[in-house]
DNA sequence: CTGCTTTCTTAACCGAAGTCAATGCACAGG
DNA sequence: CCTGTGCATTGACTTCGGTTAAGAAAGCAG
């Protein structure tokens, strides 16, 4: 889902915009009512921690949407959000969604089935991940997002891949010299 | 989520209740508007073929309620639900769906949220799966629905693992030693 | 420019999963 | 009862990722 510029345009107005330094973690309020952000500028990655090794799950760059993961209660994992760029992002409220949906009623029904829409993208990726080998998934990681691999360090992009570091370093061999 | 007897009753006396065969498919029409479905007795499988070669997604048994995937367009994939055993599934239509929800209304906030909560759930799914190796993820199955090993032949349980038949016997004689 | 930190690469070793092929076992149908 | 089919196991072999440790390269500060 992206936005064309109008729309884009409105929600910078609409919204709280500010710019956090590389490395900012962006605070996350309790379990309900989190902010939505879009990232206007910059990088952002989502990580949870497991045993004090940070487990990436998922990067956001320009006009990317960041939704908010509803809790599944028993599990002690937490999702944080932090600046791998200096970014520029703009959080929104309640309020501005409301009237951006007002202006733009045709994002109604898609803000409704988000989490449907959420979940289906979501099945995909565990389908890909449940049957391609790691260097597939860097190979297929390279088709849809070629920018990533140029802006993140490459040990963030092998936790996401969910590899070691070293790991990716051979993959990225081996697919050379072929 | 599960049902108390009580909203199970109303469930099986408003929903069209059937039984079917071992192996049987259920039909499952267009990209809108799916059934849900209910298993009360037996076992279904979700899987989609990669290749001719099924990949099972998920098992569901007594109380568990399938609920529809809404396609993320571009994939040619498609879901299929089959009967590993014979089943009696109640089928959910949007009217007896609607009056359920007007004699309990407690699950409305649910039925709303039922993306949201699938997708937390599945994200916790893919988070074990790139962080956890083959024979942990047969440990935490065995935990977690340690029913459905002696009910499911093990090539099933391999597929929607993940992995090969021959590497799940050798998981178990491993296991089994210790 | 120098020295530090961060990031990436390389090598050696090990263990586990994939693959292919053969065997064993249970169960259903004739 | 015998036979065929489907499923589980086992073995030999290969490949690839994990682990550990060391060193190279790149970025940054003094």
């Amino acid at each position: 889902m992206t936005f064309t510029d109008e729309e884009a345009d409105l929600i910078r107005k609409e919204d709280i915009i500010q710019n956090y330094s590389k490395n900012y973690i962006l605070p996350q309020q309790g379990a309900i009512a989190q902010h939505c952000f879009l990232v206007l500028k910059g990088c952002v990655k989502r990580y949870y921690l497991d045993n004090g090794v940070e487990r990436i799950v998922d990067f956001y760059t320009e006009n990317d949407p960041i939704t908010p993961v509803s809790y599944v209660d028993k599990k002690p994992s937490q999702y944080f959000l932090s600046c791998v760029e200096p970014c520029i992002i703009s959080k929104g409220t309640e309020e501005s969604t409301q009237r951006f949906l007002e202006r733009f009623p045709k994002f109604v029904p898609i803000f409704v089935q988000i989490g449907d829409r959420l979940a289906a993208k979501q099945q995909l990726q565990l389908d890909d991940f449940k049957n391609l080998a790691p260097e597939e998934r860097y190979q297929k990681l390279l088709e849809e997002r070629p920018n990533l691999v140029n802006r993140v360090p490459q040990y963030m992009i092998a936790s996401y891949l969910g590899i070691q570091p070293e790991s990716l370093s051979r993959i990225r061999k081996r697919l050379w010299k072929s």
